[in-house]
DNA sequence: CTGAACTTTCAGTACTTATTGAAAATAAAA
DNA sequence: TTTTATTTTCAATAAGTACTGAAAGTTCAG
């Protein structure tokens, strides 16, 4: 099997996972093909690689810089846009990670602190219950919740996690 | 706001989160509605609480059944199923998270690895470069996975957690 | 300016996933 | 066994999400 056959395969796989976690699969192969990409690439280049519409790169190309995963390239003596990609894996992933957790985890966390404060008087069985269910996922969530920051939100994250492997 | 209405606006907000998650939005409402409720109910509850389908109200429940995440309890003088969730968040967040695991990331750790082998012996720079990329892919991941599984493939999740709040 | 090169937008369409409801299957009671 | 209650299945349909392609918008060289 060649590199190019190899290439393809990371992109597909890629593609595949971030269908499956939410990340839509254009928008994941995008950024699979410019981590594999020793060059910037300009959109036309996109579109012909991965098979996909100009409107589809455009909008992939969009939001992966949104994301800040991936970065304009201005090539001397061309007017097309060339992109290329964030390489270092601690810096990409954590922005995902962290983007996802501000947009889908902490409104869910908000909820369930108001939750609690809606509940938390009522004196009947089923409420108490009620607010006991509530506070376990509460508790938990902000546990992760705070390993995740502790990690993400520091640029000391892979020390971190080897410091862990050694002391666990 | 009444008990009634905090119970709602929960199973809500656990549906939204369940979607953007990857899953099923009846899904996750039925698990919520279970874990919630005081007693057991049967599919029929289920249907008119949730305002589903019988249809939509069986599958969601197999499926629940089948995550190993809520229990049929058997109501004596009643020949209808009853169900019951699991209330030990230890017990039914990490069972999700290794079943996700399992399905949907250790076969990508598979690939990066097939990609490696295939790719390891190539001398070009763009062989280096590709294999390089991939490898801190592997890398990155295999550390979350080692993390993810000292803390949850264990029963001591949630001491591990509290040490490390200490620690860090 | 003007026109060519390039990028963005978005209505229409295709594709995927979720849901319904009724028929078929199963299980318990009569 | 027959009847009745209950569960399961699944074809049809609805809802949600992704993608296309062409028109509109922008930018820049001449």
């Amino acid at each position: 099997m060649d590199l190019q056959a190899s290439k393809q395969k990371f992109i597909d796989t890629w593609g595949a996972l971030g269908s499956e976690w939410g990340i839509n699969k254009s928008v994941a192969q995008v950024q699979a093909l410019l981590l594999v990409s020793t060059q910037p690439l300009s959109t036309d280049e996109i579109m012909e690689t991965l098979k996909i519409s100009r409107g589809n790169a455009n909008m992939s190309l969009r939001q992966l810089l949104d994301y800040g995963i991936i970065y304009k390239k201005v090539v001397a003596g061309d007017r097309k846009e060339y992109f290329i990609a964030e390489k270092d894996i601690w810096k990409w992933a954590v922005r995902i990670a962290m983007m996802r957790k501000q947009k889908e985890i902490d409104p869910v966390v908000h909820v369930l602190k108001e939750l609690k404060e809606e509940t938390k008087k009522i004196k009947t069985a089923d409420g108490k219950e009620f607010y006991k269910t509530v506070d376990d996922i509460h508790q938990f969530t902000e546990q992760f919740s705070n390993l995740a920051d502790k990690i993400f939100a520091s640029n000391r994250g892979e020390l971190l996690l080897k410091l862990l492997k050694i002391v666990m």
